[in-house]
DNA sequence: TCATGACAGTGATGGACAATAACGATCTGC
DNA sequence: GCAGATCGTTATTGTCCATCACTGTCATGA
């Protein structure tokens, strides 16, 4: 008897103290929200931070590019092809600000405030995916314990 | 007169609907986390990932390549160069496995041990971080939530 | 006025991480 | 003993994030 069993590719692991760290568990939680956002927007062909800056030119039309980028976390360095992409698939646009011949200011197309509506319409499904998980209290307490941890862990930027 | 204010990196742009996301905010969490985590072990060279390895090899030694990876949710792919680095640096170590001359069984060597007893007292300020922001019963708030929002958004695997 | 330094945007590049395709060696079941 | 699955591996690709170097523009003050 007794076969040592074969190897069970899904037998149960010990992850020992990983479950109880907060960053694990954040690191599995993001992947699996991020994963059904990027299936619930596969159709649109949009990904996480390109629709982050289409609401975000949505709130503020006209900003530049730094601020855009400084608003949400990304380099500068990496928002250039972020937008031309966008800009690319006629969703927004870069157009020369009047007093300074540097800067751009962001601005959405017609075609991508259309879009960005569609979007949101896929995005309201995809959230209520995860309310119909933890509930509206649930998802409540959680954003407020997220923006706890997040807020000034370390300041965020140019030294 | 009126100059239009010189546009302030730093102004405030409204985020729209992004706050109340719960990928956004998870994402800028991990960010945050990740972010103190690695500056945590910069002098000892581990990232998020070979941490997590080394702890399931602690826990469960002698496991296969195939196993550790799918317990981590890493393709054995990737998990490869992974696992290359870790024995590189003395950590821990491949060895065949009596019954299948395919598989690898993975140990931590005596090293591997001790480094980890470091790194583990490294995390557990890292943790005591967090804690000190969101209090004991916020973290466990949040690996409920999380756990809640992970546990079989999609099915988890391959096919 | 013009030289210097700051700033906006861009390009090129590299590292970490995920995913796919394909392969050699081995095992398993029939 | 052969077909098909499994284990580990290589090679390759794409995304994301970061650094460095550069152009064009501006703002300041000597």
């Amino acid at each position: 008897m007794d076969n040592d069993a074969p190897p069970a590719l899904d037998a149960v692991v010990d992850l020992g103290p990983l479950p109880g760290l907060t960053g694990y568990a954040l690191r599995r939680a993001q992947i699996a929200v991020f994963h059904d956002f990027h299936r619930t927007m596969e159709a649109e062909g949009i990904r996480t931070a390109q629709f982050s800056v289409l609401e975000v030119l949505k709130a503020n039309p006209g900003l530049r590019q730094t601020q855009v980028s400084f608003a949400l976390g990304i380099k500068t360095t990496n928002f250039v092809p972020l937008f031309d992409e966008l800009e690319r698939r006629g969703l927004a646009e870069r157009r020369p600000i009047p007093g300074d011949r540097r800067a751009k200011g962001l601005f959405l197309t017609e075609a991508g405030r259309a879009t960005l509506e569609r979007l949101e319409k896929l995005v309201a499904e995809h959230e209520a995916r995860f309310v119909a998980r933890i509930g509206a209290a649930g998802k409540a307490q959680l954003l407020g314990l997220l923006h706890r941890l997040t807020d000034r862990t370390f300041d965020p930027d140019r030294s």
